[in-house]
DNA sequence: GCATGGCCTG
């Protein structure tokens, strides 16, 4: 406050200095350090300096209220104004300052339109741009560095080709290399890889940044290898990299699954002394990760000494997508406990180990996270939320949570009719895709999939069969295999094997999957003639598909051709192919307990298999006879069911019914393979014996058991 | 120029 007073003694004009002592009260914790302050000028601009570090728009507001009181204001401390604001956030207050300002310095422009393209705000950078010209004010460098981003987030190739003409005419093409990267920057983010590539030839005297932008475009857009080489060049140029180049090509290296270039990476960076910088060592992680490596993403972890958001999200997002949902869990409670906020991309990664595992009740505490965080209208948590509700098997539950979404977007969209699709609600599917034209939407090549399996699964062939039909005049659409396999699958499970058959003629490369989904429908219409001729076609493809040795077991142990059968897995030995084994996990007590068929490793294997017994006895005084076709092993009769009554569903579903005896809670199983007939119609009877409701997921859809019937309507 | 994310038939 001295310092204010001793300033204030050596006034130029009473007015003003009145006035000052005002602000000086309203901030009276500002002080002057430079006593030398003589004129208005120069106290203004003190001003707004400590304004502008305190980022007090309020202050800056009335630094400008005072200068235009004092006539001082629209003058050369205009732009001092704008650069305040801009630097508090207020790109609004700056600009409003800006259409006043008499004489605007190319500085200003700059300032005005590198916020404006910050902040996304990118139509207004360009007309601010194409704005300048009419004042005599020429682009610099600065000027097409931070407008060239504007043009590439509109997708404006046109507008910024021109841009680019104006920099090749001033000559900073060639001899910026700010304006250089930008160039490599916006063609990268527009997609013209071979335009980005010429521009960065053509820089003189190029550094790391151009070449990182280079490199992260042709990432970007599938070019991993070219992307490798880029680096390579960089470093042959004598181009050492930094922090963020190793991050930029580590991502590479991780979309490639390249885990020996990885390594020669992870090296480098040790050697260039990189090891503590953040964002490399998050990409190393991830890299790890992608390449399925978890024990070296962990060990890259442990050496964060305070691992950030992002960091805690990567290890996370790492272990959901490599099968550790449980050890995603325990990380992301760690995260929670260290006091770091899981932001919109953590949590919708916890969601998917969540719905990954139908982990039901977990799911559900994770969205009171969500919403206590406010993303639960946010779209990517918002999808992942409908995706774990409709793998859980609630649809309702996914729909509110759709509803309450901010805006329409194809994700969400897509993730509910696939929620339907698994739930057997090919109506409510429908209905949705219907809606989406009048949302005005375009439907992607994943909706067409949805609503195809939709279809599938609620046996509705007609709307299938229009909706593939109009697919095929839909030009914005690529048909894939993937749509194929859908219809394929549809008219196979309808026994129209013969039009199926003809389908897959019409692909030009048909691949084994084609083939395996109409083996598939064979199976389950007994065809074991086509079955033959399209296993010969599958086996040209695949001589090693274990997919197809066990469905073709499967056809012949249907049928009772023991011969085939046994002949069959001779072949699988001699192939060394190996059946995934089923497995079923349930959850109790936010507990997850996994079974095997005749699996005596659980802890309570008695109780549970007492339990089995129980349950077995109740069912056969409901009308449970097991069925033998779907034992694939040629024993006796009495072998034959035991190996059908220990089916790792039905000990799950045993040992659920024990832990909650005298509860009415719904049990819900996961099975990793698809659920069998003979354990489908056991549970349906055990849904009245016992008056539980059973949720059960299988590898394709869900399963909901409820007085002794199925929502799947045996159609699966 | 740089680190993390959502939906997908069989």
């Amino acid at each position: 406050m001295r310092t204010i007073q001793a300033t204030l003694q050596r006034p130029t004009q009473p007015y003003r200095l009145k006035s000052f002592a005002c602000i000086a009260q309203d901030f009276n914790d500002i002080s002057f350090h430079n006593s030398s302050l003589t004129d208005g000028s120069q106290l203004y601009t003190s001003f707004l300096r400590q304004c502008t570090e305190r980022k007090s728009l309020s202050g800056i507001r009335r630094v400008q209220l005072h200068m235009i009181k004092s006539g001082f204001g629209h003058l050369s401390l205009g732009n001092k104004l704008i650069d305040a604001y801009l630097k508090c956030g207020s790109i609004d207050d700056a600009r409003d300052l800006f259409d006043e300002l008499p004489h605007r310095h190319i500085v200003t422009w700059n300032s005005m339109i590198a916020s404006y393209s910050k902040q996304k705000r990118s139509k207004e950078a360009i007309s601010l741009y194409e704005g300048m010209a009419w004042e005599g004010v020429f682009p610099d460098e600065f000027t097409l560095s931070s407008v060239f981003k504007a043009f590439s987030d509109l997708g404006l190739v046109r507008g910024g080709r021109r841009a680019h003409g104006q920099a090749v005419v001033l000559g900073l093409e060639v001899s910026n290399v700010f304006v250089g990267s930008a160039l490599v920057d916006m063609y990268a983010k527009l997609g013209r890889m071979r335009d980005a590539r010429l521009v960065l030839d053509r820089v003189l005297e190029k550094d790391v940044v151009l070449f990182t932008a280079l490199i992260v475009g042709y990432t970007q857009h599938g070019e991993g290898v070219v992307a490798l080489e880029v680096f390579g060049d960089m470093l042959k140029q004598g181009i050492k990299a930094n922090e963020y180049s190793f991050a930029s090509i580590l991502i590479t290296c991780g979309n490639l699954e390249d885990i020996s270039n990885g390594k020669l990476i992870h090296g480098l960076i040790i050697k260039s002394g990189f090891e503590s910088a953040v964002a490399s060592q998050t990409s190393l992680l991830t890299m790890y990760s992608k390449c399925g490596l978890i024990a070296d993403s962990l060990k890259v972890f442990k050496r964060f000494v305070n691992p950030n958001q992002v960091t805690w999200t990567s290890l996370i997002v790492g272990l959901a997508q490599n099968g550790r949902e449980e050890v995603a869990l325990t990380k992301f409670r760690q995260m929670i406990r260290n006091s770091i906020n899981p932001n919109s991309f953590t949590l919708s990664s916890i969601l998917q180990a969540c719905s990954s595992l139908a982990m039901l009740d977990q799911g559900k505490q994770i969205h009171a996270i969500v919403m206590k965080f406010g993303l639960d209208r946010n779209k990517f948590t918002g999808a992942a939320l409908i995706d774990l509700y409709g793998k859980c098997g609630s649809t309702e539950m996914a729909r509110s949570v759709f509803d309450g979404l901010l805006a329409f977007d194809v994700v969400p969209i897509n993730t509910m009719i696939y929620s339907y699709s698994q739930n057997g609600l090919g109506h409510e599917a429908l209905e949705l895709f219907n809606r989406m034209k009048d949302l005005g939407l375009e439907p992607n090549d994943v909706t067409f999939l949805s609503v195809l399996s939709a279809c599938n699964n609620a046996g509705l062939l007609e709307e299938g069969c229009r909706i593939f039909a109009s697919m095929r005049n839909n030009c914005n659409i690529e048909l894939t295999r993937d749509h194929y396999a859908c219809m394929v699958d549809l008219l196979g499970r309808a026994g129209r094997l013969k039009e199926a058959e003809m389908l897959i003629n019409q692909v030009s490369n048909p691949d084994v999957v084609l083939w395996r989904t109409l083996l598939s429908a064979c199976r389950i219409h007994r065809e074991v003639e086509m079955a033959e001729r399209v296993m010969n076609r599958v086996f040209e493809l695949a001589p090693a598909d274990d997919g197809t040795h066990v469905l073709l077991s499967n056809l012949y142990a249907s049928t009772g051709n023991w011969d085939q059968v046994i002949e069959m897995k001779s072949m699988m030995r001699e192939m060394r192919l190996k059946k995934n084994p089923a497995m079923t996990w349930v959850d109790v007590d936010r507990e997850t307990h996994t079974f095997m068929a005749g699996d005596w490793s659980h802890p309570r294997s008695k109780e549970i298999y007492e339990m089995l017994e129980e349950l077995i006895e109740k069912v056969k005084g409901l009308g449970y006879v097991p069925d033998l076709r779907f034992v694939l092993q040629d024993l006796d009769e009495e072998k034959k069911q035991r190996s059908l009554y220990y089916h790792s569903e039905k000990l799950a579903i045993a040992f659920a019914l024990w832990r909650s005896k005298n509860k009415t809670t719904t049990i819900r199983i996961l099975k990793n393979l698809r659920v069998c007939g003979d354990c489908h119609n056991w549970i349906k009877l055990v849904s009245i014996a016992v008056r539980r409701e059973i949720i059960a997921r299988d590898a394709k859809r869900f399963h909901y058991f409820k007085d002794g019937l199925c929502s799947c309507k045996d159609y699966w």
